[in-house]
DNA sequence: CGAGCATTTGAGTCTCCTCAACCCGGGTGG
DNA sequence: CCACCCGGGTTGAGGAGACTCAAATGCTCG
């Protein structure tokens, strides 16, 4: 059925907007990279039909209990995982940045078991699932890439449960703050020292995503902030003391895989 | 570089124990019906060279920092999944039975980032890393398959990350029994209620499981079992009142997937 | 200038933790 | 055959971290 490789040309895939055009081929290159990705199997992803779509701040990108018909790739912006509780609480579950696939779940999961929605308005690249899974059908080096991308994402989820289930406030605050911290600057593997990061969150976020109260993390990280560890006002983010963080935190970013030693694929 | 497809023959794999052989082929067949894998790729994998191991009652079966080499099955018993902070508490991040892999990760991440050890005694059929990925290669579909596998592995930890972060003590065992149960009890898609779960766990594993310490969670089954909801002792569970068990622990098994809408594939 | 949201502060409470002792059944060795 | 030990379970008392409820402050934006 499937002839030759993947399709002709990148150029005619979407419709008019050259410059999202850009943004979503600058950000599966950087998801390639990442990946470790082939060039001709990211060729092979640029070429699907991807359409860009905005989300205002708070915005669902994702419904729990919906049966997904598209993936999320993040262009701007951010986004945070989420799943509710009986009694109405919340708890996050992650967060994502620029040039990541937000729910790869969906190719393969018939139903949403979370929610996800923006943090910030952000820009998403849409393509369908059935697209992306038929190209990944044809390409197993491009499932594999996939497959990590997923196994990156389930080291995070573990490193999550370990945070809330087994650390106090202090350390918990710290440690989300040290994977925010090193998230958001990519390049970099060592020390976001003094490095101004833009975090859109709440402080409500922070406690729906460690576990705690609003109030109880305001006051957890009034104390940081006292102690001259960090800044952390609306929208951004300090570190002033990389090595005490990270101590206070428990943080080893070994579960990032940051630098994995992906094998030979494409 | 590849040529044909897998190789010939599944007799002529492993060394002697046809006993064994058997089994693995029978953990795989049951695995390949959970991922949906069609004959042919369930052939290939079982084309593969497996070997048998025997684990010991808590010997390990991953250990954190060291690279992975090879991948492991489990045919019978059962494990856990652990990291230890930086204080000495241990996190379980979760619990495996019969015919699931347990660190499909080993094969595309470079250094393990938690350990897994052997709940019961247990034994295991191995692969090298190496010969897992080379057929994975080769199939897309076996590709999908590992795939999914690991994204429902996520969603159980999306779960966890839940569980411990936003519910009480009461909750979080109610839900933790939910799922062993559920999970123990293969094609019932409902309400193991009334039948005897073998789970040879102690207080202190659901401790560290639910993030609780051990003294708290003996309390909390206790009242538990008051209540006539569960029986509880060792090695064995048994669940009185599912649904008041359920509701309860807020449980709800959509997160499991155990019946996902899987695409084609195979 | 007021509305609305995020942050901050206070006071009282409760869940869950800590430390410690004790019980109990099974296995081992004298 | 009994004494002992050991791991897991149980119980008690006291304490602390985190929660709840409530109100006040500050900030941004219309």
């Amino acid at each position: 059925m499937q002839h030759g490789q993947v399709n002709n040309g990148a150029h005619s895939r979407r419709n008019s907007n050259h410059l999202s055009d850009n943004q979503i081929d600058e950000a599966l290159r950087c998801w390639a990279q990442r990946t470790g990705l082939a060039q001709n199997d990211l060729a092979a992803l640029q070429a699907l039909p991807f359409t860009c779509r905005t989300v205002e701040r708070d915005g669902f990108i994702v419904r729990e209990g919906e049966q997904p018909t598209s993936c999320s790739l993040i262009l701007s912006g951010s986004a945070f995982r989420q799943k509710v509780v009986h009694n109405g609480a919340r708890q996050i579950i992650s967060f994502h940045f620029a040039c990541e696939f937000i729910d790869l779940q969906s190719c393969l999961l018939g139903v949403n078991d979370h929610g996800v929605q923006a943090l910030g308005p952000c820009t998403l690249a849409v393509v369908p699932k059935v697209a992306l899974l038929e190209v990944v059908q044809k390409r197993p080096s491009l499932a594999l890439a996939m497959w990590f991308d997923t196994l990156v994402e389930g080291a995070i989820f573990r490193e999550w449960v370990v945070n809330v289930g087994r650390r106090n406030a202090r350390a918990r605050i710290a440690h989300l703050l040290c994977e925010l911290a090193l998230r958001q600057s990519p390049e970099t593997r060592e020390a976001p020292e003094g490095t101004i990061v833009r975090l859109p969150l709440t402080q409500e976020h922070i406690a729906d995503a460690t576990g705690l109260t609003a109030v109880h993390t305001n006051r957890t990280i009034q104390t940081l902030r006292k102690e001259g560890l960090i800044s952390l006002s609306l929208g951004r983010l300090v570190i002033h003391d990389w090595k005490a963080l990270r101590s206070i935190g428990d943080f080893n970013d070994a579960y990032l895989h940051r630098q994995a030693s992906r094998p030979q694929r494409g």
